[in-house]
RNA sequence: GGCCCUAUCGUCUAGUGGCCUAGGACGUGGCCCUCUCAAGGCCAAGACUCGGGUUCAAAUCCCGAUAGGGUCACCA
């Protein structure tokens, strides 16, 4: 049997993190096994602008990686693979239904149907409808629509027996069918609902493995009914454990995200995105920018690999030890038996940490195509000779592309350039600490601008030796003096060695900002 | 409320009756390294929800309680 797996979005406008992962899971499954993973699209809400708000989504998957062998955009031999093009097909299934008896037209008007439940729900009864307005025959469905009733399709569930499925998460399954209700499957303005397309898609598409969030285990009854009904084959069955927002088990949000802010870990994180996302002029706004969405993680650069293994791990291990996974390991390692029951919370933090560890492992030269884009996007230019210097001194530092911006002093005009002379003074005290004598901050200047005048040839390693030799000859600490240096050059008081900093920024650059630091401290 | 699902460090997890004085990772704290910031190295704190059974032996099996989640729609 070819294995056969989907993830069916509907387009929102965004991919949210939790779907990801389920699809990944489906997409792993599926390419474990040489089967195929198909991208159906969930659209029977007939909204306007599908293809806008499904361009997203289709962004999220292929920037992931995550290709799909049939479905949106590329099409296949069980299509259309768009719901709101497969009507017919459903009113058929819908016809099918109702000819056999495991369908009823019903007449119940909402506000009847709502007084039941609520009867029900004050008597602590199951909310089961009672089946009042159920049409028997046709006389009944005139009747009840000369009295002005609107008639809608509801499948008539069994009221006796259980319905017993196997779950490759969660085992076997049991199910009475008495305490299944009676749901719509097709609306009186003709539409058909979820459960009734899933089932006849799923089968239309040679769906072999269904592979979803456990929020649809309780669907899981009225769809092995329906698809009975209509002498379909059984899927296999996998629930998935839900993914929980931070520090909770409720269900993950994009509107809490304000809430979610209050989690310090989720701050850091979303603090060092929007960092990037400001100095890129990206639309920072929660709608858009928000790291519960995929969309997220692609601004500000990083791996999509990074947030792959990531996802593989929330909810499913290998065993003890094993963390990191390329793409070819997880498809590799990946079962569906050991898929964790319970629900796991979104740690932020956690992804960074694999972003950290995949940017490092990544070869310099692809560091370089992915850190570019970023300066661009910021107005900055800089030639590859400095980069892969830039990159070689930053090593560990830069977490995430969009991290280079970090670095922006070093191609900011020297007029951009800031100097602290607080921050200076307080280096230079440092230095000169236990010894007898000190030189002003303007008297160091001075003379650090004649470490890098004389520094020949102009690199780290000179440099390095110059100011130690400036150091052993005042009695003072080289460490501190290099901060001063930074502080002059860079404006910054952290970044990589101060000495790489200046060989990269080059000599006249580095006395042109020196003098200027000396003017204001002078001045 | 009915039904269903779940329950190990703050978080993700390992664990399928004795290898468990419960292992790993993220995070946290400390130390080392160090020109700042990272990275790296070392160390530490930190969990079996509770109560009953079964058993020579239980985180592991059974029952109950508790807690959390899902679902009961003319949403998907």
């Amino acid at each position: 049997m070819t294995v056969r797996t989907r993830f069916a979005p509907s387009p929102t406008g965004y991919l949210h993190i939790g779907g990801v992962r389920t699809a990944l899971f489906n997409w792993l499954f599926a390419r474990k096994h040489g089967g195929q993973f198909i991208l159906r699209i969930d659209d029977t809400d007939q909204q306007r602008n599908v293809k806008e708000a499904l361009q997203p989504i289709l962004d999220g998957f292929r920037w992931l990686g995550l290709d799909w062998d049939e479905g949106a955009d590329v099409g296949g031999p069980h299509g259309p693979y768009y719901q709101s093009e497969r009507l017919p097909r459903y009113q058929a299934a819908v016809a099918q239904l109702l000819a056999s008896g495991h369908a009823y037209w019903d007449y119940a008007r909402p506000e009847e149907t709502k007084a039941e439940m609520e009867l029900a729900e004050k008597e602590k009864r199951p909310k089961i409808y009672s089946r009042q307005w159920m049409a028997q025959n046709n006389a009944d469905r005139q009747r009840f629509e000369a009295e002005g009733r609107q008639g809608a399709v509801k499948i008539k569930m069994p009221r006796e027996g259980v319905c017993q499925f196997y779950d490759h998460v969660r085992g076997n399954v049991e199910v009475p069918w008495a305490g299944e209700q009676d749901i719509v499957i097709q609306r009186s303005d003709g539409s058909v609902t979820y459960n009734l397309a899933n089932v006849v898609d799923d089968f239309d598409m040679k769906i072999s493995h269904v592979i979803r969030a456990e929020e649809h285990l309780a669907n899981t009854p009225r769809q092995i009914f329906l698809l009975e009904g209509l002498g379909y084959p059984r899927p296999e069955y996998a629930h998935l454990p839900p993914v929980a927002e931070p520090g909770s088990k409720n269900k993950l949000s994009k509107r809490k995200i304000p809430q979610y802010l209050k989690n310090p870990d989720f701050k850091k994180v979303y603090d060092h995105a929007k960092a990037i996302a400001d100095r890129t002029g990206l639309d920072a706004s929660p709608e858009a920018f928000n790291p519960v969405l995929v969309a997220f993680y692609e601004q500000v650069g990083y791996l999509p690999a990074a947030v792959l293994n990531y996802l593989v791990l929330l909810g499913w291990s290998l065993d003890d030890k094993t963390e990191d996974f390329t793409i070819t390991q997880m498809i590799e390692s990946f079962s569906l038996e050991r898929v964790v029951k319970s629900p796991a919370s979104l740690d932020v933090k956690k992804l960074f940490a694999f972003q950290a560890r995949h940017m490092q492992a990544l070869p310099l030269t692809e560091k370089l195509d992915r850190v570019r884009p970023f300066l661009l996007r910021a107005g900055l230019e800089a030639p590859e000779a400095m980069l892969t210097q830039l990159l070689e001194a930053a090593g560990p530092r830069l977490t995430v592309a969009g991290d280079i911006l970090e670095y922006d002093y070093l191609f900011l005009p020297d007029e951009q350039i800031g100097f602290d002379a607080a921050l200076a003074q307080k280096s230079l005290t440092a230095a000169f600490k236990g010894s007898d004598r000190a030189l002003s901050l303007g008297e160091v200047l001075t003379k650090l601008q004649e470490v890098v005048s004389g520094a020949e040839p102009f690199d780290a390693a000179t440099l390095k030796e110059r100011t130690e030799a400036l150091a052993q000859a005042e009695g003072a600490k080289a460490g501190p003096l290099s901060q001063v240096l930074r502080l002059a050059t860079t404006g910054k008081d952290v970044g990589f060695s101060a000495y790489d900093t200046l060989a990269i920024l080059g000599r006249d650059k580095c006395q042109v900002r020196i003098e200027k630091a000396l003017t204001q401290v002078q001045g």
